[in-house]
DNA sequence: TTGGGTGTTGAGTA
DNA sequence: ATACTCAACACCCA
């Protein structure tokens, strides 16, 4: 579910919730999400007792600062933070509970328990794998057009397929990627290689503005994200081409076709994106 | 009823 | 190197 915008806005209603409370206990329904360490008795064992102090995001990802660790958290398509009291029953598909001092608990609900937990001593989150791999966050001041086009002039792969790829820009997703290359003009099969450096200028500055906005928006809600206040976001109502399939172009008026591309559903107005 | 599709990403294969 | 398929999993819809 959440791209770069829902993870912002997850951290931003998130931190005011857990900012100060100490784990008292950690329960596991679905161990398969915690992947650092893979033992989780050892999992609970280094978080029990220790207070969460700040949220921070790369990328799509969650970076829960404790006293002496970093829980790093991927939501994947459908992974949810909320806060309950610990009398309230859990829902069908929590599989993380973590219990505060305070008779409260930070719940991780996941439907396609596709989420992932890793969990590192403080300093070495950022140079240890999955975020060692990641490239400059899309809202990061190092996520230049320079940068873009020495990515992208190298190789032959689309320039969707290349978005979505993680390690050369962090935080774009499919929803995203569409509404970005539509921003752009740019058709979603063009190859790395096939682009301007005024079309590269175009993508990188698409980017920056429509997550901006789109995080002023709090994020887009097409089924199921809800921020940590089970608030919806508003940024659907903003866009142009994803989920608007067979619908008028809002520049030029032909409809929108919907392609695949490596597997995900494209989004492109053929007339105003020329390959 | 069933198969295809869903906001993600890693592995495997040709 | 690249593009595709599958897998992880549950649910929704035509």
């Amino acid at each position: 579910m959440p791209e770069l915008p829902e993870v912002e806005t997850i951290k931003n209603t998130l931190k005011l919730l857990v900012k100060g409370k100490q784990i008292k206990d950690v329960s596991i329904y679905w161990p398969n999400i915690i992947k650092k360490p893979t033992d989780t008795e050892k999992f609970k064992y280094i978080l029990t007792g220790q207070v969460f102090r700040d949220i921070d995001r790369k990328g799509k990802f969650l970076l829960f600062y404790l006293d002496d660790d970093v829980l790093v958290s991927h939501l994947r398509m459908e992974g949810k933070y909320s806060i309950h009291q610990s009398e309230e029953p859990a829902k069908k598909h929590t599989h993380v509970i973590f219990t505060f001092t305070d008779g409260t608990e930070l719940r991780y609900n996941d439907v396609r328990k596709f989420g992932t937990m890793h969990l590192f001593p403080k300093g070495y989150e950022h140079t240890e794998q999955p975020l060692s791999k990641l490239g400059p966050d899309a809202l990061a001041n190092t996520f230049t057009s320079t940068l873009l086009y020495e990515k992208l002039t190298k190789t032959t792969r689309f320039i969707k397929t290349c978005l979505l790829d993680q390690t050369i820009v962090a935080g774009l997703g499919n929803i995203y990627v569409d509404e970005v290359l539509f921003k752009a003009s740019v058709h979603p099969l063009k190859r790395g290689n096939e682009l301007t450096n005024k079309e590269i200028q175009a993508i990188q500055e698409a980017t920056v503005l429509i997550l901006k906005n789109a995080v002023q928006k709090g994020g887009t809600t097409i089924r199921s994200y809800t921020n940590s206040h089970g608030e919806m976001g508003m940024f659907q109502q903003h866009l142009s081409v994803y989920g608007k399939e067979d619908e008028p172009c809002i520049t030029c008026g032909n409809p929108i076709v919907k392609i695949k591309i490596s597997g995900r559903g494209s989004h492109v107005c053929t007339t105003c994106q020329k390959k």
